[in-house]
RNA sequence: UGGGCCAUGGCCAAGUGGUUAAGGCACCGGACUUUGACUCCGGGAUCGAUAGUUCGACUCUAUCUGGCCCAGCCA
């Protein structure tokens, strides 16, 4: 990935710590749970992570926070290595929070022999009672009180399987009367019989996040643990556990806000009943901004590094719209991707004055804003398809800029065509719009004793590829509506399939993207096999052109 | 309601006492054009409210209003 410059207080944060020597280089990690896969929100925090490591001499570690096996599975794991590998956020090192709960027990020990931890024989529903609320501070467990001895010796039997999940838990010694619920003395440990994809059985106890994470961090020697900011009231725990497990390295929690994009589907939670209920066709479906869903779509990494980039690291969290992402994504493409013809609504044109078996293969340049993408040469012949959409019967207005009758046109490319008339089925659809051309006016002749009408796009009739386009809208309809869960109102014509054409000659490959001249941008989608190619749109052109309201 | 955080044009966002208040997206004009694309030109906010401090405030203080987060043996 390119380093970007940038500028935020994060940035400055830990700028300051280089300058005054309490860090040498910045040192971050980014701790995905395996239960589930990754969305747009979370590259913000990736490659934050990334870049600030990166941009101040250090590194940056991928770390799997997989310290509650009941949620986790292996298979995300390597989803989400795929997700950010692609992104180019590269890894200094591979490490998983299960690998130092061996660790964690022995600070765990450590804090009971310092009388800062103990273990509660209250049921869970008691100590939500004994919690208090938001308004009330809460009391202390009748259990907090019991020797330190007895307490190694419970927390020792509670990790030798001696008690029944639930029965127990240790909890830190902090203050029940605090402001901030998380410092209610949290439990730090819970007893919970469940298979860890990477530990297996030899726990039957395991650490919270708001324990386990701190050391974590200061195992690694992280210096800046970047997260969003609903962990902001738990900095003072993360704090405390750090210095009362004695951890050498210190590391620092800097929260920033999360990134939140405007009418999509967000959250492992909600993703996953999407994906459960087969609503989308998996994770990776295109229209979901989960980081497969994009690279399947065909959105370009770079895009999204640039629009984290752009977006910069505020505290706010205010929907984003995802024009700004679609805008990146068409800079990446524009001078990259190789423009090619294809028809997604077909109208049969015929050149009435052309030879009936003539082809002629014309000469057309692959990008007009990236010579070195070469040319390709292109069937013309009597039979053509256009867009449906890109003629009338009568011309409606000046601003009109295609066919219609009476109308000559450009077919880019080739020549300029007038219509003269129109086949109409007994459904009054029109089949077949007949047309002269001009010789004179070929392409690349020079030809300019007249303008057209406009230039529109096509593709041979007699010699062709067919393929199957997918064309994505909104998801979810009335994202706004609060009221109604979103799995009650999805969208069921986010999916648009078209069966058009495109150039003999194109070869494509999975993944590929192209420009559909006048249309947008494609990519080939993994279901493609040798009878059927299968573009997505990643995101059309920007058009002025308004369709009238019918 | 106790605590924490946030508040700049339709959306995102610079700005940390003195600027005509950057920029991007979107939108609206116009030029150009073998993509109604691209490119280029032009268009709009007094900064949540109020009261202070100050020669001077988007930037400092107070109060208010609005939004988000916290009462999992989730992360």
């Amino acid at each position: 990935m390119i380093l970007m410059k940038v500028s935020h207080f994060i940035n400055t944060i830990i700028e300051e710590d280089i300058e005054s020597g309490k860090h040498k280089r910045a040192i971050t990690r980014f701790p995905p749970e395996p239960n589930g896969l990754l969305h747009l929100g979370h590259a913000r925090a990736i490659i934050t992570n990334y870049t600030m490591a990166k941009n101040h001499g250090g590194y940056f570690n991928l770390r799997f926070d997989d310290t509650n096996p009941v949620k986790e599975d292996i298979s995300f794991v390597e989803g989400i290595k795929e997700d950010i590998a692609w992104l180019g956020c590269e890894w200094e090192n591979l490490f998983f929070a299960s690998d130092y709960f061996n660790e964690m027990y022995q600070r765990a020990l450590l804090l009971i022999k310092r009388g800062k931890a103990f273990v509660d024989d209250l049921s869970a529903e008691d100590i939500k009672k004994y919690r208090g609320n938001l308004t009330t501070p809460g009391k202390e467990s009748p259990y907090k009180n019991r020797s330190i001895e007895e307490n190694l010796q419970l927390f020792i039997d509670m990790k030798n399987g001696v008690y029944l999940d639930g029965s127990k838990v240790l909890r830190a010694k902090i203050d029940m009367t605090s402001p901030n619920m998380n410092m209610r003395d949290p439990i730090i440990y819970r007893i919970q019989r469940a298979h860890h994809y990477n530990t297996g059985d030899e726990w039957c106890i395991y650490p919270m996040y708001d324990y386990a994470h701190p050391i974590e961090d200061a195992i690694e020697g992280i210096t800046h643990s970047l997260c969003s900011l609903e962990f902001e009231d738990h900095r003072p725990l993360y704090d405390w556990v750090v210095k009362y497990c004695e951890m050498e390295k210190i590391p620092r929690q800097i929260e920033f806000g999360r990134l939140i994009m405007a009418n999509k589907v967000t959250g492992k939670r909600n993703l996953k009943q999407l994906v459960e209920n087969n609503v989308v066709m998996g994770w990776d479906d295109p229209r979901l901004i989960t980081l497969s869903g994009q690279r399947r779509r065909g959105v370009p990494p770079e895009a999204i590094v640039d629009f984290i980039n752009a977006l910069g690291l505020p505290k706010t969290q205010g929907p984003t719209e995802i024009d700004m992402l679609d805008q990146f994504v068409r800079d990446h493409l524009k001078t990259s991707a190789p423009r090619t013809n294809a028809v997604l609504d077909p109208l049969k044109l015929i050149v009435d004055n052309y030879p009936e078996d003539k082809v002629e293969y014309l000469e057309v340049e692959n990008n007009r804003e990236n010579e070195a993408l070469g040319t390709r040469k292109i069937p013309f012949s009597k039979y053509v398809y256009i867009e449906r959409e890109d003629f009338i019967e009568v011309k409606p207005n000046k601003k009109w800029k295609r066919l219609a009758l009476g109308i000559e046109v450009r077919l880019m490319h080739a020549y300029f065509v007038k219509a003269n008339s129109i086949v109409k089925n007994e459904q009054g659809v029109i089949t077949e719009v007949h047309c002269t051309y001009d010789e004179a006016t070929k392409s690349g002749s020079g030809f300019n004793e007249r303008k057209p009408n406009g230039n529109i796009h096509f593709v041979d009739a007699t010699h062709n590829q067919k393929a199957e386009i997918r064309l994505f809208e909104d998801l979810i309809l009335d994202f706004k509506d609060k009221d109604i869960p979103f799995i009650e109102k999805i969208n069921p014509d986010s999916l648009i399939i078209k069966h058009g054409f495109i150039e003999e000659g194109m070869k494509v490959k999975k993944g590929d993207r192209f420009q559909f001249t006048r249309n947008g941008y494609y990519s080939v989608d993994k279901d493609t096999t040798k009878d059927n190619i299968v573009f997505n749109r990643i995101v059309s052109l920007r058009s002025s052109f308004k369709k009238k309201a019918v």
